[in-house]
DNA sequence: GTCTATACCACGATAGAC
DNA sequence: GTCTATCGTGGTATAGAC
């Protein structure tokens, strides 16, 4: 009974090895040598946790998701939707210069995945619509009837900023874009 | 003297095949035999036209850049800059559909490039540094002394659209974001 | 559970006949 | 200029000893 499941942790090595690799070089383009490197990990061991290269992604789509659930409850931690929404701007504020470099993590993958794979491209987009469903729900508690709208408005306007400021390697595009959300929530 | 190039063609049905595929599936996901084969040209010869498949890819951002100059040469028919960027935005409306299943032809390209080839990725750069050029030359035409920051704002709202109309297979994120991108212009 | 060796295949690129 | 055949590499995935 003692130690049941105890070598999750190369398991977990392994998940957070992908992590990093498909965001920093792209799905595609990392190689499972790649990752077994990175997680210290012989090649031929990752398939004892991994049938498939695609489950893996699965497993680090469903960490993304974890991981968004674990800071919006840090959020939720405010009384008023106005202010979680100012936390959530906060984070993106906070981690501009990583995306400056790789992009968004979440958006990098839904745009890789959408590509051809339909299976792995739809449980990329949900963790995106987690994002979306979690700010409509910040408007709805705002009193907004049209939550969904501008959900989208503020997360579109956050995704394009991160797109450029990669493309150009700038990173107070997305400064000056959370600037302007910011007075926009404020006005309402 | 007559005909000194003329089997130009075949290199043209090269770059319209490779334009197409490196946008329906990404560069790093299409081959150079899926190429070929859409081109109607075998294997072996697509290396008469191409050294090397990064040479093929910086052909078609050459084209990409083209054809944009192409389109802008049409919108400065306007007297109006303020028409111009109205006849900027009636293109990204009329392309939705296509934005919605395949994501945009150069946000893509900017994403997939700029991770990890800092060659190409800068070239990729360009194309979309051209667009944001062209835009802000149509703000400073109106005497705005804010030009590039606005110019930046207009094309990451439609990028971050696009990317979420793409992701969301919606549309309709594209036609709303351009609803309001025309409000805010026609309100300056 | 762990790791080595390897099967198998697809890719980019080249050689060389025509 | 065109096309076939193929080389070499590197990828996913598996077999099987330990």
């Amino acid at each position: 009974m003692a130690q049941s499941q105890p070598p999750q942790d190369k398991r977990t090595d392994l998940t957070n090895a992908a992590q990093a690799l498909f965001y920093e070089q792209g799905f595609g383009a990392t190689s499972l040598a790649n990752v077994a490197e990175r997680a210290g990990v012989p090649l031929g061991n990752v398939y004892y946790y991994f049938k498939t290269k695609d489950s893996l992604v699965d497993a680090i789509l469903v960490d993304r998701r974890a991981q968004f659930d674990a800071m919006a409850q840090q959020w939720e931690l405010h009384e008023d939707p106005k202010d979680r929404l100012g936390a959530f701007l906060d984070m993106n504020e906070a981690s501009r210069e990583m995306v400056t470099k790789n992009g968004c993590p979440v958006g990098g993958l839904c745009m890789e995945l959408n590509k051809d794979r339909s299976a792995l491209g739809t449980k990329a987009a949900d963790v995106l619509r987690r994002y979306m469903d979690w700010v409509t729900a910040q408007f709805q508690a705002m009193g907004r009837a049209d939550a969904d709208d501008l959900s989208a408005r503020l997360l579109a306007s956050i995704q394009g900023a991160m797109l450029m400021a990669n493309t150009f390697h700038d990173p107070d595009i997305i400064s000056r874009e959370l600037v302007r959300v910011r007075e926009w929530l404020d006005a309402m």
